[in-house]
RNA sequence: GGCCCGGUAGUUCAGUUGGUUAGAAUGCCAGCCUGUCACGCUGGAGGUCGAGGGUUCGAGCCCCUUCCGGGUCGCCA
């Protein structure tokens, strides 16, 4: 039966003692971790946030009710406990525990509650099932790791603030009850009871909030944003996430980046506990996805693509001479040092792999360390032609060389995707590196084939680079944006850009995008309306919380550094959200459903 | 929306060519044990093989449908 806390009061977390608390009286409370019953002594690990001490419960010297009522201990029970830190015997030391040198010897105990048995186990060992640890999560949550992602999150946020405020960054709330934007994700929405048919939308960000803060003279902004995207997930992408969110007044590009650079050197410095240096390089978009095949390089390992279109042009492989006529390209990778070693089989399940990025093969050659050849495309090609290869790529014995032929951004993406497969299965990623660089220059627009329409390639708001106003209505597809993202060991951090402060240039803008006058003042009009009033030329930043954590404790999983995440179908499996509502509701709602 | 992988005691898993009563470890329960630390020893309980249908003398295993979880392409300003 559970006790009442009574006026104990506790002194200490678990892990917070050691041997110079020895021959002092504490009191603990916790979770049993684990018992183990000798029969007649009872160690017992309590556990709580800062870990685990080992209790020691001797009949001989504990009240015959005292000791019964800790024979009846189970995992995971609640306890408040009293009693002296002793020293352990030399014999006795636990390295395996922080506390290993001491144990509390028990004088008084209170069972403050009792616990069913735990369906999931409550320590690191056992890799167990996800859904099951996210159907209770709260007891997931115990994990010594998991507690101890929690707190290092904490620690994280509070480095990236104190450089916010520091640098002169104003902390400001923006609504999660706004409008539906027309442009990007799908929104989530949420009905109005008081407007029939009409909705509130989550946001996807704070953007045109905080572009309105620019406009109100704040300067600088920053949030610890939630935002919303109602779009299918990924192990890196969440429908609810959480972004440093800052905009700043009368700054270029490189004012916002050293802001935000200042916070990553601020998380290093605090958490990683190692430096950052600064300023991190730079590399266009252009130069990314001809060089890595990615707006988001690795840079942990080398191996760039190679561009041989014209090597290609008569080199008699059809496949590779057709791409380059229809006015496409071929590309190469060298895989360097085992790669040759890599059998017919894993070849071909690296032109699957490809295949799942829209080109149609992968060509391949393996040099062995003994000078002979493999290749899926050998015979097809002169042995002048492949000399020229061979010599071009510096083919050495133990490389291998993969080709792909087709539309230039198909085939350079597709080879980027490979580039980071063979990265990893090669080994030749260094997983204790941090590699941080800026993309810049990204395209103002993209082709939308769906729409068929250029839609803004960042938002519709990103001001595109002077030098290429020019370019705007005669080849909008060429134009640059002032946008940058903040990539960090090949996943992308977040971006940002300069944002168009003149309606003129916006206007234009909207025009590139397909909106007629009206339908952008139907859609942007709060904002246009409010841009007249004299709206300074301003810039800023977001980037993800969640994917920065992932990074810092070393997952690949969104999920294992948000304390409740959602599943792939965006359903919280402990309290089985999103859930039905009843009919009062809906009607109240004045919604229907079909 | 497409493709791929998975679902068997509370948990992690094994389960042969379709063949007797579906196993192991761990956890749980009971008993013993005064220096354990993944304590040990003895005994015990615990199963809608995700669900539904089909093939078969017989299905955990084969087929179809469906649900759930994961990965991924599309999508994600």
């Amino acid at each position: 039966m559970a006790q009442l806390l009574g006026d104990w009061k506790r002194d200490r977390r678990c892990a917070e003692l050691g041997l110079e608390d020895v021959g002092q009286a504490f009191t603990l409370m916790g979770w049993v971790d684990r018992v183990r019953n000798m029969g007649g002594l009872l160690f017992v690990w309590l556990r709580d946030r800062s870990g685990i001490i080992q209790l020691v419960c001797d009949e001989r010297h504990l009240d015959q009710a005292t000791y019964q009522q800790a024979e009846r201990l189970r995992q995971e029970y609640v306890l408040a406990v009293r009693g002296t830190v002793t020293r352990r015997e030399a014999g006795a030391v636990n390295d395996k525990l922080r506390t290993g040198a001491i144990e509390l010897q028990v004088k008084e105990l209170k069972l403050l509650n009792e616990a069913a048995t735990p369906p999931i186990y409550t320590d690191d060992g056992v890799e167990e099932n996800e859904a099951v640890r996210l159907k209770y999560r709260y007891l997931d949550l115990r994990r010594p790791s998991m507690q101890r992602m929690l707190q290092l999150r904490s620690k994280t946020v509070n480095a990236i603030r104190g450089h916010m405020i520091a640098e002169g960054f104003v902390e400001v709330e923006t609504p999660i009850m706004t409008k539906s934007t027309p442009e990007g994700a799908r929104d989530f929405l949420v009905p109005s009871r008081l407007h029939p048919g009409k909705f509130y939308a989550l946001p996807q960000s704070p953007q045109i909030y905080k572009q309105l803060l620019m406009l109100s003279g704040l300067d600088r902004y920053f949030q610890f944003a939630k935002c919303f995207r109602d779009e299918d997930s990924r192990a890196d992408r969440q429908p609810e996430f959480t972004q440093l969110d800052l905009e700043m007044s009368f700054v270029n590009p490189a004012d916002v980046q050293a802001v935000v650079e200042g916070a990553f050197a601020a998380v290093f410095d605090q958490v990683k506990g190692r430096p950052l240096p600064l300023p991190l390089p730079r590399m266009t978009w252009q130069e990314a996805m001809d060089s890595y095949g990615s707006d988001k390089p690795d840079l942990r390992f080398d191996m760039k693509i190679s561009q041989l279109s014209d090597w290609a042009q008569g080199c008699g492989f059809s496949i590779f001479e057709r791409a380059v006529d229809s006015g496409g390209i071929v590309c190469a990778l060298k895989a360097p040092g085992a790669a040759a070693a890599l059998s017919r089989k894993e070849m071909d399940a690296l032109g699957e792999y490809v295949k799942t990025y829209h080109v149609k093969g992968l060509a391949w050659l393996a040099l062995n360390q003994d000078g002979s050849q493999r290749s899926s495309f050998a015979k097809f090609i002169t042995d002048d032609k492949m000399g020229q290869l061979l010599q071009r790529m510096d083919v050495q014995p133990g490389d291998a060389l993969f080709m792909i032929a087709d539309k230039k951004p198909t085939a350079l993406v597709a080879m980027g995707q490979l580039r980071v497969k063979l990265g990893y299965q090669l080994g030749l990623v260094d997983e204790g590196r941090d590699e941080l660089l800026w993309v810049t220059e990204f395209p103002l627009l993209e082709w939308n084939e769906e729409a068929q329409r250029f839609t803004a390639a960042h938002h519709p708001f990103t001001s595109p680079m002077e030098e290429d106003f020019h370019l705007m209505e005669e080849h909008p597809e060429q134009v640059r944006a002032k946008a940058y993202d903040l990539v960090y060991n090949g996943v992308e951090m977040g971006s940002g850009s300069i944002r168009i402060h003149s309606s003129d240039l916006q206007e234009r803008m909207f025009r590139l995008l397909g909106f007629t006058h009206e339908e952008a003042w139907e859609r942007f009009g709060f904002l246009l309306e409010a841009f007249k009033y004299g709206t300074p030329p301003h810039g800023g930043f977001a980037f993800g919380i969640d994917r920065l954590m992932m990074l810092l404790i070393g997952t690949d999983s969104l999920r294992d550094v948000i304390a409740f995440p959602k599943v792939q179908n965006a359903s919280c499996l402990m309290m089985e959200t999103p859930s039905t509502v009843s009919e009062e509701q809906l009607r109240q709602l004045h919604l229907k459903l079909l």
